[in-house]
RNA sequence: GGAGAGGUUCCCGAGUGGUCAAAGGGAACAGACUGUAAAUCUGUCGGCUUAUGCCUUCGGAGGUUCAAAUCCUCCCCUCUCCA
């Protein structure tokens, strides 16, 4: 099988600068961006999902940001599904794919093919919530060890998301595994992480989440909920959203609202280098330092392992 | 000036003689991660060359006791009410 289908693959905690050094350089490779972002999907989430700014998309071709509705559901299947179609597209066209993203997951499902088991299944799922409802945690997470001991062994008992998931799969019939997985990898990625010390990538968070309210986070979250989205769908529950959404309904005084979001935002930040640190072979660059020449230099040094 | 209430480990807050390095929550730090992943979950959280061990800690200084965050004395500070 071909494994010659070079990518670059930049990622990085949020507010690192990934889309800026990605459009500089996708621009000098003569690339196309593939957004690997669960929540830049989905259209109407712009300034909470801090989107690329309207230039860099012209400048340079994005894809996987804002091809679902909210009330869609997306998985880590779908961006894989998709990805892998933007990349032949893209590669056949001659260009360079380059990964942008800070979705750990949706990076590893396309680059080491996971085959992620039967597919998702809202009436089972459903199900099982009410049975979670019912019956506790305990019993759900029983009933896994009995059907499927090893993987009960690999889920906390308290882990509820991953315990209803795994039921569901467990549960599902065999004819849902995917015919199509590989066994290895097709492409041949290399794989940057930006980011720097901690201290300033969290001030730089706490100076972006202000901002992104004085651009009209909450009024933004507000016509989407006019729209007539629930509050179930997904793309409310992430970062920011979620506590927006607390405000609205009157349970997050206004006053706790920016603190919280930048906290909740550091703590995301948080989650996603200890995600990429184990990403062997990846290539850690410091983009804290901000200066335009430095974000040069940056994206020279990348294209630097393209020539 | 008088009457009450209170000062606990980074914060909030339990604890009124031993089972207390001290519940619980928060914050912080670290980690996990195969179809919700900006999600979900876990661990650590006074110090010590890591121990059924030692040392330091519950406003301060003394005291009682085999033993005190817990009892007594004095002092300092905070809050509420009355003047």
């Amino acid at each position: 099988m071909r494994r010659n289908i070079k990518l670059l693959v930049i990622a990085g905690s949020t507010a690192s600068g990934k889309s800026e050094l990605a459009a500089k350089t996708a621009r000098i490779l003569d690339g196309e961006i593939v957004s690997a972002d669960s929540v830049q999907v989905y259209r109407h989430f712009n300034i909470g999902s801090a989107k690329p700014q309207r230039i860099l998309r012209d400048a340079v071709p994005h894809h996987l940001i804002d091809i679902m509705e909210p009330d869609q559901p997306f998985t880590m299947w779908d961006f894989r599904v998709a990805a892998q179609k933007a990349i032949s597209e893209i590669t056949s066209r001659g260009k360079l794919p380059v990964l942008v993203g800070g979705t750990g997951l949706y990076l590893k499902a396309l680059l080491e093919n996971l085959d992620g088991g039967a597919a998702s299944n809202p009436h089972t799922r459903a199900l099982l919530k009410s049975e979670l409802e019912a019956g506790g945690l305990t019993n759900l997470y029983e009933r896994l060890r009995g059907i499927d001991p090893v993987r009960a062994q690999e889920i906390h008992p308290n882990d509820r998301q991953r315990i209803i998931r795994a039921l569901e799969n467990a549960q599902s019939p065999q004819l849902s595994k995917k015919a199509d997985h590989f066994t290895f990898s097709q492409y041949d990625a290399k794989f940057f992480v930006l980011g720097g010390p901690r201290k300033p990538l969290y001030e730089r968070i706490d100076a972006r989440v202000e901002e992104m309210f004085e651009n009209g986070w909450i009024d933004e979250t507000r016509a989407i909920v006019d729209m007539g989205y629930e509050k179930k769908c997904k793309p409310f529950h992430c970062v920011g959203y979620r506590q927006i959404m607390l405000y609205l309904e009157g349970e997050l005084p206004k006053e706790e609202l920016v603190p919280r979001v930048q906290r909740e935002t550091r703590r995301y930040a948080k989650r996603q280098i200890t995600w990429f640190a184990k990403v062997k072979g990846a290539v850690w660059l410091n983009s804290l330092s901000a200066g335009e020449d430095d974000m040069n230099n940056l994206a020279d040094h990348i294209c630097g392992y393209f020539k």
